[in-house]
DNA sequence: GAGTTTGAAACT
DNA sequence: CAGTTTCAAACTC
């Protein structure tokens, strides 16, 4: 639609904008503020979302386009590979209608929202790179963020394409614009829906601006994510690409969008001087059109019911490549939640992250329904991330990664089972090192209540940086789901009223659910409230409460490995169990009913976990045991016990895993401290539960090459790494713990080494700021 | 399914 | 911190 009038502004706009600069509107302008255009560059990094407005705003388009390109050129590299013709022209009428809207916005400087998303743009353009870029770049992003108007959505738009459409549908009725839009959507979803989107983007992104800067952290977030999300990006292109293809009329915001990946573009850009420009687009474009197309395509995502998302984030081609490009971006955020969509109309949930959190929220407000906040009063639930949700979450990816959509899900929300636990806050530091908990899981709220949890590829890189393996998040969600059954589990309280540590429901920080058969229970959505009160009360005494109680760590395995003789699963209990009849050979003792040997922290008696006895000589000795336990054992190993848990495990999980899917139960954000050590206890344990009931033979038996690789490597990264993110946790843990007693005491087999392992392995211990381990880890 | 055993959680 | 009680899962029959 836009395009005949954009093309009538581009051929006027020489003119027009000529006409402009002669006009002593232009020239008061000018004078006022000669430097703007440079600073309208600075800005981006400089300002704080609101500044925006300022003057300098009005001219920088060309210059700033330039400015940005040529800092994008270099990286923009691998996403090219989409081609599309359609590029260059995109490129050339976005130019246009820069033009067009720059002279529009210098008559009409008031209009602050064209300017924010000029600036916007420009700034996206800077912040872009870093999302494409590591984790490092993602930092910055936030306070790109800041400079632009503040909407992730405006990073998305190609610096000059989006915020030009933003612009120009701006500059007219801004608000009508976008409303507009809606309507078109509805009418005529294909063509326009991308325009629409990034309109909506737009405003969203004003609104966000003004609402609130979680952008910072969500952008961070997200920058994190769309790491991850980059191999994915090529798939992206492609859909873009059959998207133009396809849909002989790309939205122009389309266009826009894939504009940077193409590779004419690039020649486009190389002509303009800005080969970087191509690059940059291409890198931001991903990262930054990932979260504008999230956006968007959360917004026509929610219109489809086909997408499907991979378990790393990737989107199923299903959608038209339009929308496959943008749901990619939101896949980013969103993953596994982002798998079904259809599901998530609503994504009213905080998630853990704020920057998921809100694509999410602005997505699906575009769509159905706005979370003004996102923190979102929507929220209510606890949907935010919570150290449980990690468990929920590694089912969920589990589920997703290997089943189908449907069941994809089931992990993150079938039933509506929610984990309460989220605390991740946004604005933690810890976030960052919490990372996989936290982040991971995004919980979506349905509409309908049920929640869906959307890993976010945070998680994966957090614990990638800690896990020198843990290249791949699967590998954490086969770990989580080794860990706990917990979330698969179905308590059968009777006088707890499910809201205390007895309840493994509420121990997972989950909610329980219909195949519960507990009484009077209150850990349910409804007494939301209730329940997270006790949880404080209990966090309060026992920060680690929620914690999983099983750290496994590929690390573990590697560092342990001297020490790992001792305990075959190179996982240990973060307590260590107390058991004195069973042997430590019966579930009775949460070491051997987490899979892992018994550690020195254990004060069992008599123990003959089959899976590592306490003592370091039997570790010794035990290795061999182990490793016969490992390798046959596993299977047999175990034996009796382990296959019966196995297989029950499988039973129910298999089962429950589809029933499994619980809400979460969020936490306070004033949990922060504590949660963090939980969540990645819930999700740990919940994920092995999930993953052992499949995965479970596996696990013993499969697990073949070890558990340790597979499933403990994963959780045990985690676990770690969250407890080390808890970071400043550990120490504080122990202090606040009343277990302490049995974490703290570091052996001299685990604690003898570094602090580091020490600390992992120990995890209780003091132990340097996590942050700084992890750093120094990767 | 009922009863027993077990050990964690909670309480004192 | 240690001891006791409570609780629900795990287990047995």
């Amino acid at each position: 639609m836009d395009t005949p009038d954009r093309d009538k502004n581009h051929n006027n706009t020489p003119s027009s904008l000529s006409k402009f600069e002669d006009s002593p509107v232009f020239r008061y302008i000018s004078s006022l503020s000669p430097i703007e255009p440079v600073k309208s560059i600075h800005t981006g990094h400089v300002f704080n979302s609101l500044t925006l407005a300022s003057p300098s705003t009005l001219f920088p388009s060309p210059q700033i386009g330039s400015y940005k390109e040529s800092r994008f050129s270099v990286r923009r590299p691998q996403f090219l590979e989409g081609s599309s013709s359609d590029l260059p022209q995109s490129e050339s009428e976005n130019k246009t209608a820069e033009g067009d809207l720059d002279v529009v916005k210098q008559s009409d400087p008031l209009e602050k929202q064209l300017e924010c998303i000029t600036n916007e743009g420009s700034v996206r353009e800077a912040t872009s790179e870093p999302h494409n870029e590591e984790l490092d770049l993602a930092i910055e992003l936030p306070k790109t963020l800041k400079y632009d108007c503040g909407s992730p959505d405006s990073k998305l738009l190609p610096s000059d394409e989006a915020p030009e459409d933003a612009g120009v549908e701006v500059a007219g009725p801004q608000g009508s614009s976008a409303d507009y839009h809606k309507d078109k959507m509805k009418e005529r979803q294909t063509s326009f829906e991308s325009e629409i989107n990034l309109r909506k983007v737009c405003h969203v992104k004003q609104n966000e601006e003004v609402e609130g800067y979680d952008w910072m952290k969500m952008v961070s977030d997200a920058a994190d994510l769309l790491n991850f999300n980059s191999p994915i990006t090529g798939e992206h292109s492609e859909g873009q690409n059959q998207k133009t293809a396809d849909s002989g009329t790309l939205s122009y915001i389309s266009t826009l969008l894939q504009l940077p990946q193409d590779p004419t573009n690039e020649f486009e850009n190389v002509e303009d001087g800005c080969p970087g420009g191509f690059c940059k687009q291409s890198e931001m474009g991903e990262p930054v059109a990932d979260q504008m197309q999230a956006i968007l395509s959360s917004s026509i995502l929610d219109n489809d019911p086909s997408l499907k998302v991979d378990d790393k984030g990737e989107t199923c081609s299903q959608f038209s490549s339009e929308q496959r490009s943008i749901r990619r971006r939101c896949l980013v955020f969103e993953i596994a939640g982002s798998h079904k969509r259809k599901q998530l109309q609503e994504c009213s949930s905080p998630t853990s992250q704020g920057s998921e959190f809100k694509v999410c929220n602005t997505e699906k407000n575009s769509v159905s329904t706005k979370t003004g906040n996102s923190h979102s009063p929507t929220v209510p639930r606890g949907i935010g991330l919570h150290l449980n949700s990690l468990a929920n979450s590694s089912k969920c990816g589990k589920l997703v990664e290997n089943e189908t959509p449907t069941s994809g899900k089931q992990s993150i929300s079938l039933s509506g089972s929610l984990m309460w636990s989220s605390f991740r806050t946004a604005e933690n530091p810890l976030n960052k090192s919490l990372p996989p908990s936290s982040i991971n899981m995004n919980v979506v709220p349905h509409s309908s209540e049920t929640m869906v949890i959307e890993e976010s590829p945070q998680m994966s890189t957090a614990f990638v940086s800690n896990e020198a393996d843990c290249t791949s998040p699967r590998k954490k969600r086969h770990k989580l789901e080794h860990e706990e059954s917990a979330s698969c589990k179905r308590c059968n309280c009777k006088r707890s009223k499910c809201l205390k540590l007895y309840c493994e429901c509420f121990a997972a920080g989950l909610y329980c659910i219909e195949p519960c058969s507990c009484r009077d229970c209150f850990n349910r959505p409804i007494h939301e409230n209730i329940v997270l009160d006790t949880r404080k009360q209990i966090e309060s005494r026992n920060p680690l409460a929620f914690a999983p109680k099983v750290i496994r760590s590929a690390d573990l395995d590697a560092d342990f490995e001297g020490e790992s003789n001792k305990t075959p699963a190179s996982a240990r209990h973060k307590r260590g169990c107390n058991c004195k009849k069973s042997s430590c050979l019966k579930k009775y003792c949460e070491c051997f009913q987490g899979g892992v040997g018994c550690s020195l922290s254990c004060r069992c008696e008599g123990c003959k976990n089959t899976f590592g006895r306490k003592d370091g000589a039997d570790v010794a000795e035990s290795e061999e045991e182990f490793d016969s336990c490992e390798n046959n054992a596993t299977e047999i190993n175990s034996s009796d016990n382990a296959i019966k848990m196995n297989d029950q495990e499988c039973s129910d999980l298999s089962k429950p895993s589809s029933e499994i899917d619980r809400p979460l139960i969020q936490q306070p954000f004033a949990y922060i401290g504590k949660p963090q050590g939980s969540l990645p206890c819930a999700v740990a344990s919940s994920s092995q539960l999930c993953i052992t009931g499949k995965l479970g033979i596996s696990k013993f038996s499969s697990g073949q090459t070890r558990f340790k690789t597979s499933l403990q490597a994963i959780p045990e990264g985690e676990t770690p790494e969250v407890l080390k993110s808890d970071c400043s946790s550990p120490g504080q843990v122990k202090a606040t713990s009343p277990n302490s007693k049995r974490i703290s005491p570091p052996h001299h087999e685990f604690g003898s080494s570094t602090s580091w392992r020490g600390g992992r392995k120990l995890i209780l211990r003091s132990i340097p700021p996590f942050p700084s381990l992890s750093s120094a880890e990767k």
